[in-house]
DNA sequence: TACTGGATTATTTTT
DNA sequence: TAATCCAGTA
């Protein structure tokens, strides 16, 4: 018991109170920095120290990262044990539940698990098979779609119910039942079926559902506010017989909408269990309170949220730094100056850094600058290192191995390496197997038997006989020598150390770190199995590679610094078009808008101590030069937060190329960026109706003069004296100048 | 069958 | 800009 007060101490009234809240449904409404995880976990631990199983307790996080560290702290607090308690993602959960169930829902247990890019594949090729016009039926928005159906429990029947007459959504609904169909055939899952079909499970089998009710009489569920339909009944269906569910979550940390997330989950919690406690956190025990008031700010401006007070009591701390540059070359270039500048007159660490962007294509300039300046820096997300080439190779031939219905990884890998097996050949085979209804690599086996594949037949047994003697080695040799096996068998090594090149060696070097993930699966995992170490590599995140322990900046995206906290952030690329991204600001949805300011809100309330926002005049968008303006999301923080002085350097330097009052509607703003970021970019330099000397009137410097107008390049640099702003240079797609009669 | 080069087109965010 | 696609050639 005396463990249990000591414990206790070391949390505030209402964590201590959403600990002790154990039976019935529980809300936790957790503002950013407030403690989440720190309740969760001495949660869990004051249930088993009240004798609960530690196998009685679940608890689902965002990342595998999540996962571990909870389990970790979990292991801190209660000692033993807590290696029994099931602490995972909902995607790891679901393939886990199936694993052992699957065949009842008419699957193979060691199905494969297809990523988007799999998925992407499937599309293709039905697009292909059934001729139609790739200008009109786009493989993403397809799969957008089906993604989007299977999140709200849509099934293909319902899909074509709901589609009525209209053409395209009848097409739509033929190509998801055609996917269903591939997917099924294959004995594969997408990311989205692993949650749809433990749905399925637990409601076809009353029994199953009931063994893991048993099973998880304590649910707890981190950043719910992230959660989507699926997901929603998922946990509902598990929490149904015991009714002990926690979630914890903040509705203004909700930026997942874009994948179904559903944040009336977390809005109507109360009204989906009535009998549900509902506690706030509002004690912010992370930043200082000039960045929390920046955070308060900013998401004021959101409408669809519950009103919160967020607090700190960690002091006023530094003034937000800001930093307005020309090129984006030259904003990575001051932010890589500032830590340099911050590591020897503040005596931080590398790791105390954080840069975060909006979109991945961001990353490649702070990578260059990096490199240059000698900075170590670790790059979260981009490309992932299992999406690349050499890697999806290798296991496709594992997916092959382990279950030879997976018709994506034996096409992929058919001519991998050359076999001098052709698109025609492949596509004969493909045929053979859709007339027969056998699997694409079953069709290849028999491809002796296949009319006009005669010739090529012995390339092709070159290609499937090797399957035989890996699959039968399955049992007594083990994964990292099957897997150099295949290195050497199929030549892949030997194809790659031929080439000479540097990208070649790179290849190399990720197939030895691959070999090295084998292997370190084989030492951790207590039964480790082929389907098992597929099924953990299908389900790593970026943010899982992420080492809080070494000493790196940190780059990633605002997404993926959901979660975590830096004593120093930088976020970068603050312009209309960039955040908000173009694509929330064209739809004109409110409602998008409201998602990128979480998105902002998130990135300011990852700082500790130190904030600075940036953004560039200049910006390369897909080979194009854009001029923006900057971020409605600058605007909405209050000036004062700001450094002395950081905004008058800037007023200076940023000309006016469309000035941005703080006073102004907010409402004309989003137009007014619209506006000038479709001339920036679609146009090509309009004549101009008035030449120098001539009277013009601006919408916000009102009338002036003309004194000179400058080719430069793209468009016409203008420069007005206005009556009452006096000299303002301008470009005259933004400037918008109108003549005076 | 494989490769090259020109044309085309795409852009959030992630399990 | 960068990735992908397609047509024509070896």
């Amino acid at each position: 018991m005396e463990k249990t007060y000591t414990l206790s101490d070391t949390l505030n009234r209402e964590q201590k109170e959403a600990v002790l809240h154990t039976e019935g449904p529980l809300l936790i409404l957790a503002g950013a920095g407030t403690g989440k995880t720190r309740v969760l976990t001495n949660r869990i631990a004051w249930l088993i120290e009240q004798g609960v199983s530690p196998r009685h307790i679940l608890a689902i996080t965002f990342t595998n990262k999540a996962a571990d560290e909870m389990r970790e702290r979990v292991g801190r607090l209660v000692g033993a044990g807590s290696d029994q308690i099931w602490v995972s993602t909902f995607h790891s959960s679901c393939a886990r539940i199936l694993r052992r169930y699957a065949d009842r829902i008419g699957y193979q247990n060691n199905f494969s698990i297809y990523d988007t890019d799999d998925s992407k594949s499937v599309i293709k090729e039905i697009i292909k098979k059934w001729n139609l016009d790739t200008k009109v039926y786009k493989d993403r928005t397809f799969l957008a779609k089906i993604s989007s159906f299977k999140n709200h429990l849509v099934d293909t029947e319902d899909c074509m119910e709901l589609a009525g007459s209209d053409v395209d959504e009848i097409m739509t609904a033929r190509v998801y039942k055609e996917y269903e169909a591939q997917l099924k055939k294959s004995n594969a899952m997408d990311f989205d079926d692993l949650l749809l079909n433990t749905v399925r499970l637990f409601q076809t089998d009353a029994q199953v559902l009931e063994q893991y009710q048993e099973r998880f009489r304590y649910i707890h569920i981190d950043e719910y506010q992230d959660t989507n339909k699926v997901q929603f009944v998922f946990v509902r269906l598990l929490a149904a017989k015991y009714h002990n569910l926690c979630v914890v979550g903040d509705d203004d940390q909700s930026i997942y909408r874009f994948r179904g997330a559903d944040i009336s989950n977390i809005l109507d919690f109360e009204k989906y269990f009535p009998e549900a406690k509902t506690i706030r956190l509002e004690q912010n025990y992370r930043s200082t309170s000039n960045i929390l008031d920046a955070a308060n700010a900013v998401i004021a401006n959101n409408r669809a949220r519950k009103k919160k007070h967020l607090w700190t009591d960690q002091g006023t701390g530094e003034k937000i730094a800001c930093y307005s540059a020309q090129t984006a070359y030259d904003e990575a270039e001051h932010i890589i100056e500032d830590i340099r500048k911050k590591m020897r007159t503040e005596g931080r660490k590398y790791s105390d850094f954080a840069i975060l962007y909006r979109t991945n294509a961001q990353s490649r300039i702070f990578e260059e600058k990096c490199i240059g300046a000698n900075i170590p820096y670790q790059l979260i997300g981009g490309v992932n290192f299992y999406a690349r080439k050499e890697i999806k190779d290798m296991l496709a031939y594992l997916k092959t191995i382990n279950n030879g219905m997976d018709d994506i990884a034996a096409r992929r890998i058919i001519n991998v390496p050359k076999r001098g097996i052709g698109q025609a050949s492949i596509d004969k085979i493909a045929q053979h197997a859709f007339e027969n209804d056998i699997t694409f690599f079953d069709a290849a086996v028999r491809a002796d038997q296949i009319v006009g594949l005669q010739r090529a037949a012995a390339r092709i047994a070159s290609f499937t006989e090797p399957f035989f003697k890996w699959r039968s080695c399955l049992d007594y040799l083990k994964l990292s020598e099957i897997f150099d096996d295949i290195l050497e068998t199929t030549g892949y090594r030997a194809e790659l150390e031929a080439e000479q090149t540097e990208e070649a060696a790179e290849r190399l070097q990720n197939l030895e770190e691959l070999r090295n993930k084998i292997v370190s699966y084989e030492e951790s995992a207590e039964t480790p199995t082929l389907n098992g170490f597929l099924q953990e590599v299908a389900l790593v995140a970026e943010i899982d590679s992420l080492e809080s322990h070494s000493d790196y900046v940190v780059l990633m995206t605002l997404h993926g610094a959901k979660g975590l906290e830096f004593p120093v952030v930088y976020i970068s690329g603050m312009e209309e078009g960039v955040f908000p991204g173009m694509l929330a600001i064209y739809s004109g949805d409110e409602g998008e808008i409201e998602e990128e300011r979480r998105l902002c809100y998130v990135g300011i309330t990852r700082a500790r101590e130190e904030l600075m926002l940036s953004w560039s005049r200049l910006r390369m968008v897909r080979g194009e030069q854009m001029y923006q303006k900057t971020s409605r999301f600058l605007e909405e923080i209050p000036k004062e937060l700001f450094q002395p002085g950081a905004f008058e350097h800037q007023e200076k330097k940023r000309i006016s190329f469309e000035d941005n009052s703080y006073t102004d509607a907010k409402a004309s703003f989003a137009s007014n960026a619209f506006a000038g970021m479709k001339k920036a970019s679609a146009f090509t330099k309009a004549p101009l109706d008035y030449t120098t000397g001539d009277r013009v009137s601006h919408m916000k410097f009102g009338p002036g003069t003309v004194t000179a107008i400058q080719d430069g390049g793209r468009d016409y640099e203008v420069t007005v004296d206005f009556d009452r702003f006096g000299v303002k240079h301008m470009f005259a797609g933004f400037a918008k100048l109108k003549k005076q009669e």
